[in-house]
Formats: C-alpha cells, sequence, structure tokens
RNA sequence: GGUCCUUUGGCCGAGUGGCUAGGCUCAGCUCUGCAAAAGCUGCUACGGCGGUUCGAAUCCGCCAGGGACCUCCA
C-alpha cells in the first residue's frame, strides 16, 4: 500500500503526508479577489485544490477545507495611488462596493458549480474578519515586528529575517529585495522597501474602510489569509494551496506574520499550482489575454473556436500535471473535447454491464493488465495527485470496455472479482474523485420517454428495412443536434452532439 | 538586472537512467443497410554541443529558445 505524497513547496521536494490531527486534515486555499470576473487560469486552482480535497476525503480523512472570498480590496500599485480595486470599479459600475462584491462572488460561486467542485467547508470572507486581522495586527505590533506609520502599519521584514529564513518560500534573498527598491510614493512611510503593509491608512476617496487602533483604514492584502487560516485552522495546519504566483510576496509574508504571532511555521505542506498560459504566456490582466470563464462556457471571445463545456475544462485541467503549466488552444480544448466524450460515453457502457460468468473464458493476460491498470488509479494519485496518468490508465481501459459492450470480448474474458473492480473503482475515480460528471442534460424524463419513443420507432422500420424512415429519424435529430447511434449488440444510444 | 523553472513526435501532454505513457489529428483495415461510434494497425519523439555511465529524454556543464517571480495577479 502505498503513502500519499506531496510536493512540498517549501522544501521543494515530495515528502509523504501526515497529518498533524490523525484522520484530519485542515486545508486552506486562496480564493478569489471577487473585484471582477474569474477566468480561464482562475479555473486550475480551483479545480486542482478540489481534487485533493476530494482525495483526502476518499482517503478517509475528515478535511476542513477553508477558501476565502478577498472581497476587501486592494492596491492596483501600493502607494501609487490610493484606490483599491474593488471601489475604483464600483464607481464605475455605479453600484455599491458591497453590490458589486456580492454579484462577482455569486459569478464565480456559479462558476464553481458549473465546474463540479465541492463547496468548501468554510469560506470565510476578508470583509468579515476585520476584527480578527485587526487583532493580528496589534499583536504584530506588540511583538516588535510591525511599527505604525502615517496611520498604516507595515511589517518589519529586516528584524524578522535576522532570525528568520525569510524569503525560503519563494527562493528569495533579503538583500536583494532591499536592492530592488523601487522608486514609488509612499515608500517613504516605510523603513525598507521590503516592508509590507498590514493596514492601510484610507484616503477620503477610498470607499471600504474601518476603524482601527491607527485610524480609518483598511487591511493589508496578506493578513487576512493569516488571520482567517489561523481562526478556523489553527496556529498550524497541514496544507496552504494556492497559484504559484502567489508565492511571493503573498505566501512569503503570510509566514511571516503567521510565525510571529503564532510562534510556529503556519503550514506544513505549501501546494501550489502552475499556470495557464496562452501561446506560452501566462494568462493575466496585465497581458491583455484573458478568457472569462463566462466567455469560455458561451464561445463568446475572439481567440475561440467554439464554446466549451465546464466539464472539457475541468478534464483538460486534469489531463496534465498540476505543477506544469498548461497552454490554451482550441486544438488543445477540442482534443480535450472528444476525449473526454470517449471516456464518458465508455463508463456509461460500463455502469450499464453486467457480469456473465462463462467458463473458460478467463484471458489471464487482460485480467493482469487490467487489474494492474487499476491498482495504480490510486499509486498514481498517492504521487502527488497525477491526475494526468489515472486518466492515461482509464483510456488504456476504455477498449477492453468499449470491446465488451460490442461482444467482441466475453465479459467473462475478466474475473467476476475484477469486472466488479473495475466498475467500482471507476466509478469513485471517475465521479468522486476527479469529478468529471456528464456533458448531457438530459437528466428531463420527458425528453427520455420522448427519445425512447423515437428510438422504438427507428427500430421498428428498420427491422422493416424501412431505412428511408429510420434515416429520417435520424438525420432529423442530427439537425437537432443530438446523434443517433446504433451499438453493435442492437441497442442505440443518443447523445447531445455538441456537448 | 537578480532568482527560479522549462524546452518531448502534426498538436496537447506523461515520464522512474535501461522496458511502446495517454489524448487529439492523419492514413489503412474490420464491423455496419448506410452513418456515427467502436475495435485493430501504422506514424517511435525527446532544443544544440560536450561530459558522466556498460547504457541518458531522464544526471552534470556550456550554449540557444521560451516562461514565471521580483509590482495587483490563480
Amino acid at each position: 500500500m502505498s503513502e500519499l505524497k506531496i510536493y512540498n513547496s517549501y522544501s521543494r521536494q515530495k515528502e509523504v503526508f501526515t497529518s498533524l490531527t490523525p484522520g484530519h486534515v485542515g486545508m486552506y486555499v486562496c480564493g478569489p479577489t471577487v473585484s471582477g470576473e474569474s477566468h480561464l487560469g482562475h479555473a486550475r486552482p480551483y479545480i486542482t485544490f478540489d481534487v485533493i480535497y476530494r482525495y483526502l476525503m476518499h482517503l478517509g480523512y475528515k478535511v476542513r477545507y477553508v477558501r476565502n472570498i478577498t472581497d476587501a480590496g486592494h492596491f492596483e500599485e501600493e502607494g501609487r495611488e490610493a484606490e483599491d480595486k474593488i471601489s475604483k470599479k464600483a464607481v464605475l459600475e455605479k453600484l455599491e462596493p458591497m453590490e458589486l462584491v456580492q454579484k462577482y462572488t455569486n459569478l464565480y460561486h456559479w462558476a464553481m458549480e458549473q465546474f463540479n467542485t465541492l463547496k468548501p467547508t468554510i469560506e470565510p470572507t476578508a470583509t468579515g474578519h476585520i476584527v480578527e486581522q485587526v487583532g493580528m495586527i496589534e499583536e504584530l505590533i506588540n511583538a516588535g515586528y510591525a511599527y505604525v506609520s502615517n496611520g498604516s502599519v507595515y511589517f518589519d521584514v529586516k528584524k524578522y529575517a535576522a532570525n528568520h529564513d525569510y524569503g525560503k518560500l519563494s527562493g528569495r534573498v533579503l538583500d536583494d529585495l532591499l536592492e530592488a527598491t523601487r522608486e514609488l510614493e509612499g515608500q517613504d512611510e516605510k523603513k525598507d522597501a521590503a516592508d509590507f503593509a498590514l493596514w492601510k491608512n484610507a484616503t477620503p476617496e477610498h470607499i471600504m474602510r474601518w476603524k482601527s487602533p491607527w485610524g480609518v483604514g483598511f487591511p493589508g492584502w496578506h493578513i487576512e489569509c493569516s488571520a482567517m487560516a489561523t481562526k478556523y485552522l489553527g496556529a498550524q495546519f497541514d496544507i496552504h494551496g494556492g497559484g504559484m504566483d502567489l508565492l511571493f510576496p503573498h505566501h512569503e509574508s503570510e509566514i511571516a506574520q503567521s510565525t510571529i504571532c503564532n510562534h510556529t511555521a503556519p503550514v506544513r505542506y505549501w501546494i501550489h499550482n502552475n499556470m495557464i498560459t496562452i501561446d506560452g504566456r501566462k494568462m493575466g490582466k496585465s497581458y491583455n489575454n484573458v478568457i472569462k470563464l463566462t466567455e469560455l462556457f458561451s464561445g463568446d471571445h475572439p481567440l475561440l473556436a467554439k464554446a466549451y463545456h465546464p466539464m472539457v475544462i475541468r478534464f483538460f485541467i486534469l489531463q496534465t500535471h498540476y505543477r506544469s503549466t498548461l497552454d490554451f488552444s482550441n486544438e488543445a480544448l477540442q482534443a480535450s473535447e472528444k476525449g473526454l466524450k470517449r471516456l464518458w460515453e465508455a463508463y456509461e457502457k460500463l455502469r450499464a454491464m453486467s457480469y456473465e460468468p462463462r467458463e473458460g473464458n478467463l484471458d489471464a493476460e487482460l485480467e493482469a493488465r487490467s487489474s494492474k491498470l487499476i491498482a495504480e488509479f490510486k499509486e498514481f494519485m498517492n504521487d502527488d495527485f497525477s491526475t494526468a496518468k489515472v486518466l492515461a490508465n482509464m483510456f488504456e481501459l476504455a477498449p477492453v470496455i468499449n470491446s465488451m459492450k460490442d461482444k467482441t470480448i466475453p465479459v467473462s474474458a475478466l474475473s467476476k472479482e475484477t469486472f466488479e473492480l473495475l466498475q467500482q473503482q471507476m466509478k469513485v475515480y471517475v465521479e468522486d474523485i476527479l469529478g468529471l460528471k456528464s456533458v448531457n442534460e438530459a437528466d428531463n424524463s420527458t425528453l427520455q420517454g420522448v427519445m425512447q419513443l423515437l428510438i422504438d420507432i427507428r427500430r421498428e422500420a428498420k427491422s422493416k428495412k424501412d431505412f428511408a424512415t429510420s434515416d429520417k429519424i435520424r438525420n432529423q435529430l442530427a439537425q437537432l443536434g443530438i446523434s443517433l447511434k446504433d451499438e453493435k449488440d442492437g441497442s442505440m444510444n443518443w447523445s447531445f452532439e455538441s456537448l
């Protein structure tokens, strides 16, 4: 029995996973900033960590999965313009800040539902935890690692670095950071360029503001995660996840803050997903190459050849390892679309099949190969969540399943145990762990009934060699976007053509 | 400029020093009233140069390309 190994960004190597409290896992994942719509790039961490969450539960852990909503807004460029993203946009859209935040939070939740991600067990908001953040900042000041300047509070990085290894997570050297000083307004409030804001004094035009011991202002970006993670997961917890671009300064700062307040390293395993790229370049606002999720689902974007179903996106993301970059292209997405369809159809066939024992049919080679492929699901997931390899194995099993359905291979070529294990494990991995679901939204019993009627009529016509009628039914349905397939065993299947 | 990562067949991608990953595309065949699907077969790659090794896509060095972070960023 292999054990779960996770690549820890902090140690830069794979480590055997053990949880702090036996049977329980505490996991924190950086959630969205709800100042705008989520794009394809954002989908990656949520799907990646959804699978990790699902897998940990599959392993029997009780997981507390905390994913925050950043609704308090941060600086576009610290110190340069005293306007945070959210309040700026609110003015543009003539909405109350919280109205805007609510709108994008709803949209985000909707998108997550499309992706079939499980809800976190706690989804705290930054604005709902101002008290905790202020409290933590006070602790930092009392400990001597933060100082007040002009109504703002900064973390003293140099002091922290003197007795802690600041920069270890992101591979940074403090001296380099101090040298890389940039000429920014407001920098003079800080003792050192490397210091980061814990609390910012709010200028009059800044709409989101709270009272604090240092005046009216708003929390710095990094403190929310430290405060909320500590509150819900404790001083030290098992897993912290997020995109690789958050490594610095965000997570590095989190470590520093939490270490001082909690007197221990906050996180045992840091997990970071890589970026989704377009033409080899990271998808991001600053590159102007963003494809929003709503656009992806509707196909309404100049870069998109067509609309893509959320499950196709999910599958696309799972087909590569989470620590590799993943390059977007219509070609790649369409390849995923077809692959997913093939896999899902094989899976559905398997579900509908039942074992028929028959003497002397056992194919020892197939039996051995199949059991190995099934057993490897777990092995691959245990190896730093290698979903791509799990899928590869499933694709190797697909021809076996399809051949059984077509009766090219008897079901009894496998032993009853292996066949049933195949059925059971495919269900567990396809649905429970990888979180895939049907792309056919035909859970409509009326439509099911109508289709069954057409299939019956067509079958009768075929049996009378009335091909004009049978073809008419199939062709007309095709025009409606429904494809009808004759299976080799005499049954007929239908599905929506365009996913 | 600093730090780090990466470079695989037509495309996307996995990869442990020795054994065909997988998907998509393409070609051929089988099945089929036809179609679609499915099955089978074929297409055998590892940026360049050098080194270590019995043996390297996999380790080391140099060169070249690409990228990420250093600033909000999944």
